[in-house]
DNA sequence: GCCCAGGAGCATA
DNA sequence: TATGCTCATGGG
């Protein structure tokens, strides 16, 4: 028999209860920004769309979420954006779109110049290659890969590969990144989150976290969509590796939880 | 100057 | 399986 007070608890943190709170702190995040959509209506400069669900990517957009989710492996967003926009201006000049053949038409030295403000640029140059090759060698009109066929690209671990399949191929499939494990796990350790809770509590793993975000959450695209948005924009506010700032967390102090 | 960011691969035990 | 090291720029 549970108490009642740990129930009320146990409801009040699982995560489809975490991500109404964070909407309702947050607002639409507008993922994942389009750098090449930035002057469209509904779009900002930044190519964030809050409110924008539509799957009508054409193929050089979702290469730009690719590369994307690439370039901003342990990156912040703001040293990506400056790569990103580099990128687009050597597409523009040459003539050419974002696309696999652009990235394999250069030499490593060329790429990892262009690509050098987001950090880890021969690391992030061999990646974008070899992410450039499967499309090309396996799948060149850029159809829905697996997940599995993903994981086996050079460079690219499960949460690279969960935001391809969500952002850029609209797939219902939660991403799980630091954050999210750091939140889920600080709210643990304060008796606020909902996971099955073992005697000797274990560590929120990958795949653990997010078997628990797809058997709470609605299995809607747009939930997934702004749900790791959130986590990533709640996590820089308040839950940094350092700096935590429970005692004024939102998601324990806030009123009128749903 | 230090710390960290929208990770992943690899060596070692 | 799991832990530690490496990759690197730019903003706070």
């Amino acid at each position: 028999m549970v108490p009642l007070f740990l129930i009320s608890k146990l409801q009040i943190m699982n995560s489809h209860n975490v991500y109404k709170k964070l909407l309702r702190v947050y607002g639409p995040q507008g993922w994942w920004p389009l750098l090449q959509r930035s002057s469209l209506p509904g779009y900002d400069q930044e190519g964030y769309h809050p409110g924008i669900y539509k799957n009508d990517l054409q193929p050089h957009e979702q290469f730009e979420i690719i590369t994307g989710a690439i370039l901003t492996q342990n990156t912040s967003w703001t040293n990506v954006r400056s790569s990103m926009g580099a990128l687009l201006e050597v597409c523009r000049k040459k003539g050419q779109i974002l696309s696999p053949e652009f990235f394999l038409a250069m030499d490593h030295s060329e790429l990892a110049a262009i690509i050098r403000s987001s950090g880890y640029f021969n690391q992030k140059a061999k990646k974008l290659k070899a992410v450039s090759s499967f499309y090309l060698d396996n799948r060149g009109d850029l159809t829905i890969p697996s997940r599995k066929d993903l994981l086996s690209i050079w460079g690219i671990g499960p949460e690279t590969a969960d935001s391809i399949l969500l952002y850029a191929y609209h797939r219902p499939v939660c991403v799980v990144d630091a954050y999210s494990v750091r939140i889920f796990r600080r709210l643990e350790s304060r008796g606020l989150s909902s996971g099955r809770q073992p005697a000797a509590p274990k560590e929120w793993t990958y795949d653990r976290l997010q078997q628990k975000f797809h058997s709470e959450l609605p299995p809607e695209h747009r939930v997934y969509n702004e749900f790791h948005a959130l986590l990533v924009e709640h996590g820089k506010h308040y839950c940094t590796s350092k700096k935590q700032k429970c005692n004024i967390c939102p998601l324990q102090f806030d009123s009128g939880v749903d």
